[in-house]
RNA sequence: GGUGGAGUCGCGUAGUGGCCGAGCGCGCACGCCUCGAAAGCGUGUGACGGUGCAAGCCGUCCGUGGGUUCAAAUCCCACCUCCACCGCCA
């Protein structure tokens, strides 16, 4: 949830990021309303609970002759409070559901929808292959990626990792983990499934809810920054405790859905998969230079697998509901001359925060942090990048030397 | 899954209907004392909301949600979590 306080002081503002993200201005006017209509119904109530404990104090002190009279009189008024508190129950949630319909501000990057980003950087050269096989042939080759048989046990967009597909898995998970440590983040191992107040604390439930698969009472994550964030959930930092930083390791589930005919083909698009998650928790002044190092954490990362990359500022009409800015790091698919988001990162700032309650106490009081998350890598996205860009005419794929060391010191894959 | 016990202001606890709209100890902060410190003494100590320029005032919060009552930490109901033991199990 966004700060009221901004609401009330700089409306404008906060109509002119509904604009730049194409959502409607009038949520606005219609939280404001319900601002207001909340803080008069408050007022009412306090004031007639205030004035039936008083009634209510002063019978323990009455006489015998006064008590009756008395005890009819708060009972009166008792019934007075019941009433103001309903009608101010009605006006919080009326309060929460307007509160909740508008999204996170947005700040500094480029307005409009998905195909208005702006490309920041391109990194690394794009490798020259004539005829590039695609990940699946790769996969299969050498024996690591098995879409079939994925298929035949648990339906489409699932897949099997099979030998030196495992290895890599593993790989990419020990030299991120490392990379993270090295950068003072706590390796985590979340839940992957969570009760609805986590999903929905993290803006899960809203525009994505269609997205999210649910098991009994609770939900499987599609990403670990749902436990992460929620990892501090009603709790205050002292100010000594930010920066935090968590690396959660988890696998993934998303339903895919609306997404029929989209990256059919192979492990781009999978129904689960598994994730290294950065997640900061940090002084909500500090949260735009935690962003900028979030994505440097992801292109050191990409840098060290040698993939080709650009960095592209997210428009505002492609930003998650938390979001106030995202940067994507799309690597180069040579099979399909286009590039691929492997990682993603975004700045919350207080948003998410506000929302599960996650405070700290600094000179100017308690208030709520910034959170921010970004990918560190997504293993399925990060094995076509390596398999696809590293790959040789005879089908064996080259081992950037940052992942030999996990993979047995072994330099290249070669098809059985 | 079964049985029993427990959840109170950062921590530990007191508290079985109105003197608890929450006491004490520890911790912490400030002050006094001191060359400095410790000890000692004193004062203070949370969150959320409303209102006000502000000081302040008012309201809410004793795991959560309901209920009884003029009045609930305290009585009743449901639920959640934790602990112990038993059973089962990777």
């Amino acid at each position: 949830m966004i700060d009221l306080r901004l609401v009330r002081d700089d409306p404008e503002q906060v109509r002119d990021s509904q604009r730049a993200r194409g959502e409607d201005p009038e949520a606005v006017d219609r939280l404001l309303a319900a601002d207001a209509g909340r803080r008069e119904a408050v007022s009412t109530a306090d004031a007639l609970r205030a004035e039936s404990n008083t009634a209510s104090k002063a019978i323990r002190s009455a006489s015998a002759d006064e008590r009756p009279g008395m005890i009819e009189r708060a009972k009166s008024l008792k019934a007075q409070v019941q009433e103001a508190e309903a009608a101010q129950a009605a006006a919080d949630a009326a309060l929460l559901e307007a509160h909740r319909a508008v999204p996170n501000v947005v700040s500094d990057g480029p307005p409009g929808g998905e195909d208005d980003f702006e490309v920041l950087r391109e990194v690394g050269a794009k490798p020259t292959l004539e005829n590039p096989r695609d990940h699946v042939e790769l996969g299969t080759m050498l024996k690591a990626i098995d879409v079939d048989r994925g298929a035949k046990v648990s339906g489409s967009r699932f897949y099997f990792l099979t030998g030196v597909g495992a290895l890599l898995e593993f790989g990419l998970l020990q030299l991120a983990m490392n990379q993270a440590m090295d950068a003072g983040f706590t390796p985590v191992i979340p839940p992957a499934l969570v009760l609805p107040h986590a999903m929905e604390g993290t803006g899960f439930l809203g525009a994505h809810a269609a997205e999210v698969y649910r098991v009994d009472d609770h939900y499987l994550v599609g990403t670990s920054e749902v436990p992460l964030a929620a990892l501090h959930g009603n709790e205050i930092f002292d100010a000594a405790d930010v920066p935090r930083r968590y690396a959660g390791f988890s696998p993934c589930f998303r339903r895919e859905a609306g997404s029929y005919g989209k990256d059919t083909r192979g492990i781009i698009r999978v129904h689960q998969f598994d994730k290294v998650e950065m997640f900061s928790y940090v002084a909500p002044e500090d949260a735009a230079d935690e962003h900028q190092r979030l994505l440097a954490w992801e292109e050191q990362f990409l840098s060290a697998l040698e993939l080709p990359y650009r960095v592209i500022d997210v428009a505002a009409g492609d930003l998650g509901s938390s979001a106030a800015r995202k940067f994507d790091c799309e690597a180069w698919l040579p099979s399909q001359a286009r590039w691929l988001e492997l990682t993603s990162t975004s700045n919350c700032t207080t948003y998410q925060a506000r929302r599960l309650n996650i405070r700290y106490r600094s000179d100017a009081g308690t208030a709520p942090v910034a959170t921010l998350n970004g990918t560190l890598v997504a293993m399925p996205r990060a094995i076509v990048a390596l398999l696809e860009n590293h790959q040789q005419a005879d089908g064996s794929v080259v081992v950037p030397a940052a992942l030999r060391p996990y993979l047995g010191g072994r330099e290249v894959l070669t098809p059985a």
